[in-house]
DNA sequence: CAATCCTGTAACTATAATAGTTACAACGGG
DNA sequence: CCCGTTGTAACTATTATAGTTACAGGATTG
């Protein structure tokens, strides 16, 4: 399974585009809700900022989502985060004097390739706003 | 990323399938061509054996395929192997005195659970024996 | 029946990914 | 100036994964 990283990204996003009182918005308070540590968060502000979702300034509590809600895809999120691009790991250098371990990597590769992209689909039918909605 | 099981589950499945002479077909063979340790493969063709998949006969070479390849689709080998059911891990504990954290987990959960259906779509609507149409 | 090759399995080790933690420099508001 | 905050680097702990060693027991062959 993939790691939290994902989960983590929705959860504080989620917060803050839906908390009003900005000041109240630390990456302490952010930490209580997500249940892990502030520098956890920090550091995963950092991602999403560098991917131009959101800004921050540096001493100053308060974060502004750079993107509407209804306009960020969960697809976008995930490539935010730099997520891994394949779901499955492909043994390294299976025999190239073998008939199936010459060919098994790229039958692998199309194999989920074509996986991959049927989640690309959900993740791209699915925005921010439509994770906010089912949270009230 | 999930590991390298399923992959060399069905470089292991696709051996099988294709050699005819068995005597051949040792553990250590079959990690030749996956390059691995005869052990992982060994491993590997237990977990396949209690799924129903083949049989084998201690002390003697050679493995036989209990379905007929264009029966075994790939979700069966993945149920086989034991696979994780969901592709993201969701944190624990979000705290429960906040309106996000209190309802978060629901969510991602009905996120993750139709992306996981439609790459199960894609794994069932494939087999092995498309796979071994690819290896020629 | 002894030698040999194989499977099945337990136990240990090595490596890498992930998350958590400590520490501290730099920024801004009061 | 003081305090709370962000931004980051560096270290540690935990866990998953794969690789490895070791060995008991079945089957074949001379």
């Amino acid at each position: 399974m993939v790691n939290s990283r994902f989960s983590v990204a929705i959860h504080i996003l989620s917060l803050i585009a839906t908390t009003s009182d900005k000041s109240q918005l630390t990456s302490e308070y952010i930490a209580g809700s997500v249940n892990t540590n502030p520098v956890v968060v920090r550091r995963m502000i950092g991602v999403l900022k560098k991917a131009g979702l959101l800004t921050s300034q540096s001493g100053i509590a308060g974060y502004d989502l750079l993107v509407e809600p209804k306009d960020l895809t969960l697809l976008a999120i995930y490539h935010a985060i730099d997520g891994p691009e394949q779901l499955f790991a492909i043994h390294d250098e299976p025999n190239p004097a073998c008939t199936v371990g010459q060919k098994i990597q790229r039958t692998l590769e199309g194999v989920y390739t074509s996986v991959w992209h049927a989640m690309e689909e959900q993740l791209q039918a699915q925005t921010l706003q439509d994770v906010l909605d089912q949270l009230r």
